[in-house]
DNA sequence: GAGTGGTCTAGACCACCCG
DNA sequence: GGGTGGTCTAGACCACTCG
């Protein structure tokens, strides 16, 4: 936490936060541990204190650092999970290498009103539905039909959809993703759910609706998924608001 | 948004927040519309422009309002529906008036071990059991069992537990609940589970763990919920970090 | 009272976007 | 080029906690 020679093109507050997170993360700064006083890490880094307080923020916002008014900054415990739980347009992790995502259906069709609610449009316009077959080490776990207003992507037909997460085609079109929403139910399974991850009809399964928004608060994005209740576990992480109401 | 006179004891930051949001919710700033600029926010409100910043960069964080660099600052769509979704020690929604609680079990008992890895606890320690019904509207919705760190709240079992949320009690003993994760599972219906929600054996039940940690990373509570499939909807919020990893 | 974090100022220069 | 948000400074005073 000495040696620190700020690079160019970075801001500095982000270098000194990532100087920061590497120690805690590495485990030089024990949890619980109290760090230097802010004029004082201020001094060592040689900026001014509300530069110092803008790097130890965004290690407050990440979980890694708790205040306390008028005593002092300490390590918190290391995150217990995926915190800062990204919404994901697939199944939620389905990141690692084990899972496989197939294909199924990609066609326009007219919003039924339920995803035309969601997706703000009017109900009857047209949307793409991407369905799609989700594998855990080639076992298939989640049907899921997403939506999305055809009028928002129309170039999303010729995308490589299925291949990439849909987000990162969002993202290419100059939406950012910000917020996601997911209701959640235990059902049972239909006839044609069960027959596509292979289950007995009626065996319960884990029903999630999701709406996507961008951060300018687009609905992007509609989705149902349907997953085996007994191969399937949907984690979540929760934080409560920074400063809210406060 | 013109009129605006400071009281005292408060931050002038979450006031002008305050008066921001009033306007956006309360529709006088449409979805969408530019606002001032930061330095006319600031000689409007009279303060420095840092100041207004910090205003500001609350609201966005809230969802409320987002910044295009070079371009200006904006009004986003109102919230979609509960975000900032407070992790909450019940069953997720239980505050409206609709609900009851029904305290089925107060004891302290030895933690299992999956419980006691949960809480970052020896094995064997002693955890306090609450059992809790949950109802909607008179029906049974929703069994749960928390199980707290004795050693953290030795005088929880003299409150009024089942009537407040252990949330409160947790904050009265100084501990203030930051994050929580959940993992939920769609499950079939054991025999106990299915005679106090009332339903079949077998049939589907939404299946929740969820650990509550305070905001220095100590675990607080490790639940289970087993909700009526038919009956219950969990509705989750996710955002996405604000400046994670840029 | 001494030290901490919380709030606030009045400037400055930079990076980005647009016409 | 002109306006916007993004970063940064070098101070100041306040509110809280603890010994």
């Amino acid at each position: 936490m000495v040696e620190f020679v700020p690079a160019r093109g970075i801001p500095i507050y982000i270098q000194i936060r990532d100087a920061l997170r590497a120690e805690i993360t590495g485990g030089n700064l024990r949890r619980g541990q109290q760090l230097p006083s802010e004029n004082e890490l201020a001094a060592r880094f040689h900026v001014s204190r509300m530069t110092m307080r803008e790097s130890i923020e965004g290690l407050v916002n990440e979980g890694l650092l708790y205040r306390r008014h008028g005593v002092g900054t300490f390590v918190a415990l290391p995150r217990p999970q995926r915190e800062h739980a990204k919404p994901t347009s697939l199944s939620d992790e389905d990141d690692n290498e084990h899972t496989q995502v197939k294909l199924l259906e990609l066609k326009v069709i007219p919003a039924t009103p339920k995803v035309a609610q969601a997706l703000d449009i009017p109900a009857g316009s047209h949307v793409i539905l991407v369905k799609t077959l989700h594998y855990a080490d080639g076992v298939p776990i989640t049907v899921q039909n997403a939506h999305i207003p055809y009028k928002l992507f129309p170039g999303l037909l010729n995308e490589n959809v299925g291949v990439q997460h849909l987000w990162t085609l969002f993202e290419k079109a100059g939406y950012r993703v910000r917020r996601a929403v997911q209701r959640l139910e235990a059902r049972e399974a239909s006839k044609q759910v069960a027959h596509w991850v292979n289950i007995q009809e009626g065996a319960p399964v884990l029903f999630k609706e999701c709406t996507v928004y961008a951060d300018n608060g687009t609905p992007v994005e509609f989705t149902y998924c349907y997953s085996r209740g007994d191969l399937y576990t949907l984690t979540v992480g929760l934080e409560r608001g920074r400063r809210v109401g406060q």
